[in-house]
DNA sequence: TAGATTTACTACACGCCGTTCAAAATGCGG
DNA sequence: CCGCATTTTGAACGGCGTGTAGTAAATCTA
């Protein structure tokens, strides 16, 4: 969306100046967020705060679930980059580590962004469907090949733990993510990339029942839960933290 | 709602309509959030099926959000009657077959009815803020025990394997969960009820994932991963499916 | 059975929303 | 300065949840 190649090779000002006023509508559509939910995203609501019209913002994108795409890049990129940042703190020697402080980074920042998560993994707003390609599905990739690297470091040690795994095959799989994990670690089976959904889906499974409040009923503090949780998931994969 | 214990045997018309009338809202709302998603779920809408005004729903519930309570409340029931009768059939001499037949019911339900597991572990509808208590947390009260039941009858194998866990003292659950499993299972210790959240995160991640639409590009077919995880999780209880 | 009361419903208004469109304002390049 | 593309406005359309006033029917009461 708005992808224009300018035309001219100047005319340059005009495009700071849209591009500046892009970057203000997704800023003030992101504090919006985090103030009153994925909800609280409203053209409408963005014009008003920035004394404008609503109709203008049709300049900028092209209709509001284009927007809300763009938010979900954006939003999907930090926490991608927080979880990668908190992971490289720990030395690659120690995978185990390297796991849980990405898992740690994640519901943190989860924690700290709830109307951000809820806005990638949830439904982000009344009617919004996510287009099957967009910046949304790169950081989907990225964090799953990231997640996947992780795997393939404890794999040698993971592998004798998943015998009663079925077997798989590659063309089961995103061809993307195959390419990747096929070239970055040659020796690396199938079974290894089934192995980083359920990784991932047990990283997801006690944050999203946290954000969504569900948890906080029933445990006052569902962080200590959390930490056991992943410290089973590095046990599970022959690593230690 | 319309509690009436009829005082007197005949007269009864009046509630018998409200009664259906009731239903009826109540039948149509969920066709509707079938077919087009919880956002589908509009006053408007639904009066618009009957043949009726939007006001006149008024009459039958306080507001939009309590229409919505009440349907939390009855599909959460729904799901959970289902992953019951399903774990039912498998005898209580087979604990982790039990633990498998009610993650699969739980999983197979969700994908048949999509926006009903949006509605209940979602964001239902824009704006919309649960009630602190009310049938759906009663639901969720049930299911919680149910699967405490499940997980105290895996606790003589799985207690030994749960070692990196913290300790963890009754105070920090939920009171009416623990008045039940300390009377149920007079033995049993806390530990055993944060493993019954770490389960139940754990049955829930990779389904969330799927209805949400982030593990289908990724991998073909993701029954087989859950199945394959579900396996991995009886494992870890000491247990065989 | 006649009157009083409760209930179900309509019609309308209010303010919110996304979206469209013609017209007006703006500002850059020549 | 003009021409022109871009940006913005303002009004409109339909849809939403939610109140309020009024009406007609069903029920209760005397």
């Amino acid at each position: 969306m708005t992808e224009d190649t300018t035309p001219k090779p100047r005319a340059n000002r005009r495009a700071r100046l849209r591009e500046q006023t892009t970057g203000e509508i997704k800023d003030i559509a992101l504090r919006l967020m985090s103030e009153g939910g994925p909800d609280a995203i409203s053209l409408r609501a963005i014009a008003r705060e920035m004394g404008m019209t609503a109709g203008a913002i049709y300049s900028y994108f092209r209709t509001r679930d284009d927007l809300v795409t763009t938010l979900i890049g954006d939003v999907y990129s930090e926490l991608v980059d927080a979880a990668q940042a908190a992971r490289d703190t720990v030395p690659a020697s120690d995978p185990g580590g390297r796991l849980m402080a990405w898992a740690q980074a994640m519901r943190e920042w989860a924690i700290n962004e709830p109307a951000g998560f809820r806005l990638i993994y949830g439904d982000p707003v009344p009617g919004y469907q996510a287009p099957p390609d967009g910046p949304g599905k790169a950081a989907e990739l990225r964090a799953c090949t990231s997640l996947t690297d992780l795997v393939a470091a404890a794999w040698p040690t993971a592998a004798p733990l998943q015998k009663d795994g079925r077997a798989y095959t590659w063309d089961e799989f995103d061809s993307n993510l195959v390419a990747h994990v096929r070239e970055e670690f040659p020796d690396l089976p199938p079974e290894a990339l089934a192995l980083t959904m359920r990784v991932w889906g047990r990283m997801h499974g006690l944050v999203a029942l946290e954000i969504y409040g569900h948890l906080r009923p029933l445990i006052h503090d569902p962080a200590t839960i959390h930490h056991d949780e992943m410290r089973a998931l590095v046990t599970s994969l022959g690593l230690t933290a």
